[in-house]
RNA sequence: UGGGAGGUCGUCUAACGGUAGGACGGCGGACUCUGGAUCCGCUGGUGGAGGUUCGAGUCCUCCCCUCCCAGCCA
């Protein structure tokens, strides 16, 4: 690392750590979670971070989960320092470190009632214990643990021996991953005694849940890291939320940069607890960070995501959608909300909000309402937000009515719902000639609906 | 069932054995334009029962609950 992102006391040389997926589909939060750990981990100690993809289960590999996973981690700003390697194209180093295995008596060959042959572990009947940098000392009594699988029948290695060999091989110092593998890490550690290897350390982190406490599954609605991409939401504030699940700084600091977090990161900060996803307070710190990126780049992201959501820009000047961005700037949480709230902006057919018009149109007096802010607003010379707010707050003045008796009419009208941004500056966006077409077509329609009941 | 891990406001979290604090949400105000914006305030918790201690979220015992492993899945 030519720029070390720590300068602190505490770093530890020689870090190796990897982060182990496999291809069976997207990249979901928890293991985005597991991965940005490794990374914060191993950029904190100025380590080598890596990617390795565990594609050891021919029916449900596939390739195209490789690349969403890959995917997923640029977006998210993980990037590895080697790798991505891959598990299907080692092969004949888990066939070699299996023989040995059945050559010095550790393994032995199986077959089952298939007629399946394939190599299995022998698990001795001593005890084993696991120094986990979280947990602490775990003691596992290894007579109860079963001989395993560890070279299937089609030649490819099973979970726990790959990822022994891949760890050993791969010289990886740290195995931080979810505390599911606890019960895992005896067969491993036995593997690593077998093969004479020196054990990595150990970190095993909390899990994810969904909202309700259960595991993470696609019934919990989005779950992938691809997901919450797709719903607009920026990337360091996914990562921002996702470090803060089973980590703190130790403060109660919330927002923090990548190069914070590298600064702060520590595994003695890992708490041992699952943790249930929240997307409301997802929502929240994703809102802090679209008030903190400027409009220029809000606009420029904004507009590729009009297009994808089928709103044509092209029309529209990066001066006037910036304008647009910067009233909305701390109305939405993610680009889907701003792609929601500002749809109005770029039709002419307005799309009305039921519950909206029924309370602040349809009503009466409404419509002769809407008609003295048509005439009096079509008189202005200069239709900017000053101009507009003089005339509305005079108008309503002599009148005698509270100014909202006509700021939510015409808000509805123009916008087609009953919250929006400045009701003088929607006006001035839209332009004169907009908004008078929007209030006149407003007053004919409940006209006709008026007329329509006899009144 | 056997083995393992874990239980702090609804949720995420903090607390050398020493006043259980912060954040999100929710609720209530304020903003003589809305609110799903903003500002302010409030609410709410140590799974249960014992024990040790001057003092327990923290240490001990028992119980309860949740999750993980026990696949030729990872």
């Amino acid at each position: 690392m030519l720029d070390s992102m720590n300068k602190n006391d505490d770093v530890i040389s020689g870090v190796r750590v990897r982060f182990a997926p496999s291809p069976t589909g997207y990249l979901h939060i928890g293991g985005a979670r597991t991965a940005l750990f490794n990374w914060l981990f191993a950029r904190h100690n100025n380590g080598v971070f890596l990617l390795r993809i565990e594609d050891t289960d021919q029916q449900r590999s596939t390739k195209e989960a490789t690349q969403a996973i890959l995917e997923s981690m640029k977006w998210l700003g993980l990037d590895w320092d080697e790798g991505p390697y891959f598990q299907s194209q080692r092969l004949p180093i888990y066939k070699r470190y299996a023989e040995q295995l059945v050559a010095q008596g550790n393994a032995y060959y199986d077959t089952d009632a298939e007629g399946r042959t394939a190599i299995r572990f022998k698990m001795q009947d001593n005890v084993i214990i696991l120094n986990d940098l979280v947990h602490g000392a775990i003691t596992f009594d290894a007579a109860v643990i079963e001989d395993f699988v560890i070279l299937k029948a089609d030649g490819f290695p099973s979970y726990n021996f790959a990822c022994v060999v891949d760890d050993a091989d791969m010289k990886i110092t740290h195995v931080i991953r979810g505390d599911d593998h606890i019960s895992n890490t005896p067969k491993q550690i036995a593997l690593y005694n077998a093969m004479e290897v020196r054990l990595p350390e150990y970190a095993h982190i909390p899990m994810i849940l969904g909202e309700d406490g259960s595991r993470l599954s696609k019934r919990h609605g989005a779950t992938s890291v691809t997901e919450y991409r797709d719903k607009g939401y920026l990337p360091q504030a996914l990562v921002n939320f996702l470090a803060l699940l089973g980590w703190s700084p130790g403060n109660d600091q919330e927002i923090l940069s990548m190069r914070e977090m590298i600064e702060k990161f520590s595994l003695k900060r890992v708490n041992k607890t699952s943790a249930q996803f929240d997307n409301t307070k997802l929502n929240w710190m994703s809102g802090q960070y679209i008030k903190n990126t400027s409009i220029e780049e809000l606009t420029a992201a904004a507009r590729l995501f009009f297009e994808k959501s089928d709103i044509d820009t092209t029309g529209i000047s990066i001066n006037r959608l910036s304008r647009l961005i910067e009233l909305y700037h701390e109305r939405f949480k993610n680009l889907q909300e701003l792609v929601d709230q500002t749809r109005f902006f770029f039709t002419d057919s307005v799309e009305y909000d039921p519950a909206a018009t029924d309370k602040f149109l349809k009503r009466e007096g409404i419509s002769e309402i809407l008609k003295e802010v048509y005439s009096a607003i079509s008189l202005l010379n200069s239709f900017d937000r000053q101009g507009l707010e003089g005339c509305l707050r005079d108008l309503t003045a002599k009148a005698g009515i509270g100014f909202s008796k006509i700021a939510q009419p015409i808000r509805v009208a123009i916008t087609g719902r009953s919250a929006s941004a400045g009701i003088f500056e929607t006006m001035e966006l839209l332009g004169k000639e907009t908004t008078l077409k929007r209030l006149e077509n407003t007053i004919k329609n409940m006209d006709g609906i008026t007329n329509a009941v006899g009144l």
